[in-house]
DNA sequence: TCATTAAATTGTT
DNA sequence: AACAATTTAATGA
């Protein structure tokens, strides 16, 4: 698969650039490949592109003062980042960790801030996504003080089929269930359980290292 | 194409 | 955390 294809499938704010635009995009474009558990992005750090998800899985976490690491959301391919720093010209707030090895693609600061000035649709876009990304914290407060690992795995699920987020992705996911137990807090062991009992409640389908949602919006509503 | 083997994932304690 | 069972992917006849 080239990258035109490649954008087409992951990164969707691309298609509605006209030609000029898709040109610079594709030559600005650079792609790199992470190892599993490698940081690619760490706090702190001076943030020069806006980072997108081409194959793989991330997730992305603040680490506290005491050791301990939060993890605020996991990232599938077609997922893009970065944008609130990249806005605010601030240093990075949280880190992205390849939960996998995976692809991602780095948009530079300079071709960001060109789209943001030349294309509406993208601007269209990037409001959107900031929307989202707002109900979606504001979920995330609410789990993670209801403390029932059924309803916070259920959250987490349902954040990674966002189809504003991450546009272009089927219900079907490729994903352990040890890599779901990172993404929703819990224990590998808690994790296989909460999955049988969504898959229970008719709510998705567990297969063999993936998963696949049949009620998006049951998943949101569980336990809540 | 089929059988064997290794690696990854799952299910259970 | 450890273990056994299951599934997949890779290898070679």
């Amino acid at each position: 698969m080239n990258l035109s294809d490649s954008l087409r499938l992951h990164a969707r704010w691309s298609v509605d650039l006209d030609a000029a635009q898709h040109a610079r995009v594709v030559a600005d474009l650079a792609v790199q490949h992470v190892a599993a558990g490698e940081p690619f992005c760490r706090k702190g750090e001076d943030v020069d592109a806006w980072i997108g998800v081409m194959a793989g899985l991330v997730k992305l976490s603040s680490s506290l003062p005491d050791g301990r690491t939060m993890t605020f959301t996991g990232v599938p391919p077609g997922g893009w980042f970065g944008e609130g720093s990249l806005l605010k010209r601030e240093p990075r707030k949280y880190e992205a960790v390849a939960l996998r090895d995976s692809t991602v693609a780095r948009l530079p600061r300079p071709t960001f801030e060109w789209l943001l000035g030349t294309s509406i649709p993208f601007n269209r876009f990037l409001l959107l996504q900031l929307n989202e990304r707002l109900s979606q914290f504001i979920g995330l407060v609410e789990y993670e003080r209801l403390l029932d690992p059924d309803a916070k795995l259920a959250r987490a699920i349902a954040d990674l089929f966002n189809p504003i987020l991450y546009p272009g992705n089927g219900p079907r996911l490729e994903i352990s269930q040890a890599e779901l137990a990172l993404l929703g807090g819990v224990s590998r062991q808690r994790a296989n359980q909460s999955l049988r009992r969504l898959e229970q409640a008719g709510l998705l389908a567990v297969e063999y290292a993936a998963i696949r949602v049949l009620d998006l919006d049951g998943l949101r509503r569980f336990g809540g």
